[in-house]
DNA sequence: ACCATAGCTGCATTGAGTGCAGAAATGCAA
DNA sequence: TTGCATTTCTGCACTCAATGCAGCTATGGT
């Protein structure tokens, strides 16, 4: 037996098959818009039952934020990286950039799709928030436990839930103000600039 | 014709049901939970057709967030009052502050019911985010016009973002610690706790 | 008392999501 | 390869939220 496939066959072809479900999502999203789009669509387009969907993604919204443990994991393992003299803002900082900053080339086109859908259909946005707070609150627990002397449990999650809100309050206000056909790259630094904006107040305290 | 009856009889028949919607509501989730509880079995209960429900409510989630538009306008008259001296902390510490503290004796159980669905029931969760997005957007919109110079629309989005984040941030963290069991006043002075600990920060600006 | 209109209601329909039970595919051992 | 145990898939039936429509009822103004 081989042990570079690093998973069974049943693993691989459920992580195909997983991903031929976005794939037709996204593709048929971007035809017939989210509304327009039916469950048993996205199934139908990727060969599989419409039951069966179900035990792949727990609802149609999942379909948008695929791997978003991955975000999570890079700013717990930023943290984790922390330098003897960095304090925790310093830390936050750093994770917080690199969370904005992992587009990869594969996945842009789902991103740019996902942050449309977040403004225009309540139900995803719903959705993309509550993937948020469970964010702050994983990464909060592990700064409160990086840091056990600066912060308690409660002081880490205002730390983080202020810039993380700092962010995503900024980016909210460059989103809506941007003309209703930008340009992808447009949004893109539209996002990096506000994102710095946000921070800058902590980043000035942190060269003091 | 009175004048002091301050709504046509349509109207206060208007409101007369949907607060005995909001009442059948609250002691239903009470009695059989929110998923025990159908759209159906409330406008029953409130003696109304089920179709008519949704003329009074979008949506059963609807039913938990009456009046979000008080607290928010609370916020933006708290802006509107602000003094020539007032720097944007100092009036957004007090507006955040009051929103807070507006329980109201006969919303209280109906606050103390959202607060434990919020934790409870996802669908309930991404509503309340996503009003308190909206709001947060309304009051920086506010306040970068209350402060022309000292912030622009980004700016704004990014300081109230920060402030409403911290205190969420704080108290999602003193939620989840409670026991399972608590006094709604424990709940309440903890929350109380966690707020002032978010907001700590810009307090000590503000002293400076 | 009358009429125009706003609001209420039942009916039918769509689509998300779940439970269940049988069929099919897979992993494993001989 | 064959056979067996277990996981996964799938169709079917069902519940419930939500919407469109068409007819009915109640209200407000004259």
């Amino acid at each position: 037996m081989r042990y570079d496939d690093r998973m069974t066959l049943r693993d691989r072809k459920r992580a195909r098959i997983r991903q031929s479900l976005v794939d037709a999502a996204t593709e048929l999203f971007e035809r017939d818009g989210y509304e327009g789009t039916t469950v048993a669509d996205i199934a139908a387009a990727a060969d599989i039952g419409t039951r069966t969907f179900f035990s792949y993604f727990a609802s149609k919204e999942e379909l948008l934020f695929p791997e978003s443990d991955r975000r999570v994991q890079a700013c717990v393992d930023a943290i984790a990286a922390r330098g003897p003299a960095d304090t925790p803002v310093e830390v936050l900082v750093r994770a917080l950039h690199l969370t904005g900053a992992d587009n990869d080339d594969l996945t842009d086109r789902l991103a740019a799709l996902r942050m449309r859908l977040i403004r225009e259909v309540p139900a995803v946005r719903g959705r993309g928030l509550q993937l948020q707070m469970d964010a702050q609150q994983q990464i909060a627990a592990h700064l409160a436990e990086a840091f056990p002397e600066e912060l308690d449990k409660v002081r880490a999650g205002a730390l983080v839930g202020a810039f993380v809100g700092a962010v995503t309050g900024a980016v909210q206000v460059v989103i809506e103000d941007l003309p209703a056909h930008h340009d992808p790259k447009e949004l893109r630094s539209a996002v990096e600039e506000a994102t710095s904006m946000a921070l800058q107040p902590w980043m000035a305290h942190r060269a003091r």
